[in-house]
DNA sequence: CATAAAACAAACAGACTGTTTGTTTGTATA
DNA sequence: TATACAAACAAACAGTCTGTTTGTTTTATG
């Protein structure tokens, strides 16, 4: 068997580089096959020979934007020994990574409508939502949230919760950022005094 | 000039039923203008006369379920007079009301990936989002809710949580109902205990 | 009844997706 | 080194979809 494994990778990355550009600027459904083979430099055939469909274009770049997020998050790290301000944080950290515009639409906008919030919690497993699961359990645990709340549930509104702050808070005007991290800071807060 | 305002009027109708049936069962992507015309036994001549695109159907469609949803909140009326309690009572409504998958399907998938979550805020306005941001500042005015928090942005938040509430909490299994509404709950009494 | 506009039907043009068929490229093996 | 063979790529194709245009029926009104 003959591989070339580098040619593919690099065909791969041109496609999904280019894709990555064009589908957070206009949106997944707003760009064709032929828009993203042409401005990567590729024929439609190549990129149908590494993709299995278009769809699948967007879940790599999605899995790999997940990855870039899910760094940019850790490598806030956890500073705080107080389960609570590190969950502050790691939502700060996460609002900061969102600044830009192509990843929201890539990771708030495009997949959930064509995978599904819950196929994307599964790709997203073991990143973003996985950490904040992580903290509210260690902060659960800590006796530093109340005891009764399913943290499962939680994290899933916290999650609607971030993904509409990020979503706002960016949006044109641009300058609800700090007033969406104070409703938030907030919210950990006052769950935290109920403790 | 010669209308014919029950003709019209039924075919609307026909038109809309049959397209909410099928947008809310499949997703707007995946139902095509044939089907719609087809099901609704109207020709896609007629469909187009009546509406400018598929997209001017979507939200039709989603104006009368806003308008439906509303409803029902409103009917669940603000019994009591504290407006925390209020809160809590109205959040608990719209989750009942979003316990048909059609509806979510058209109010919190299609909907947004669509028209885009500001214009769905627009759209939406006078309805659920005005009743949460006017039960929020109530609460707030009433010192119920901490003064320093921006009313905008917690109601973003909110609806955000809610979304996902109504989104997660009724997925498949069906059984994270009462968690998702107990977590909430949490949420409002550790934000009022801040005040 | 005649007429004009609304309501509807059907054909059409352009575009897109995914498949298929064929060609090139490069590696492994004899 | 020469051959075989699979990966990588290119291009044409079939089917479908959307939105427009052109033509026909229906109905209120003068």
């Amino acid at each position: 068997m003959a591989k070339n494994p580098d040619r593919s990778a690099r065909t791969r990355s041109d496609i999904l580089k280019t894709a990555r550009s064009l589908f957070g600027k206009h949106g997944y459904s707003a760009v064709s096959t032929p828009q993203i083979a042409d401005a990567a430099g590729v024929s439609r055939g190549a990129m149908y020979h590494h993709f299995r469909d278009k769809a699948a274009i967007l879940e790599a770049v999605i899995e790999a934007e997940f990855s870039r997020i899910a760094q940019m998050v850790d490598a806030s790290g956890s500073g705080s020994d107080d389960p609570v301000e590190n969950l502050v944080e790691g939502g700060d950290a996460f609002l900061t990574a969102m600044a830009d515009p192509v990843s929201r639409q890539l990771l708030l906008i495009d997949g959930p409508a064509v995978f599904g919030t819950q196929h994307m919690t599964k790709i997203d497993t073991c990143t973003t939502t996985e950490t904040l699961r992580n903290g509210i359990e260690a902060a659960s645990q800590a006796g530093r949230l109340p005891g009764d709340i399913d943290t499962a549930a939680l994290t899933s509104l916290m999650t609607g919760a971030y993904d509409r702050a990020a979503i706002d808070g960016f949006a044109e005007d641009g300058g609800r950022q700090l007033e969406m991290r104070q409703a938030i800071r907030a919210v950990w807060f006052g769950l935290s005094r109920l403790a």
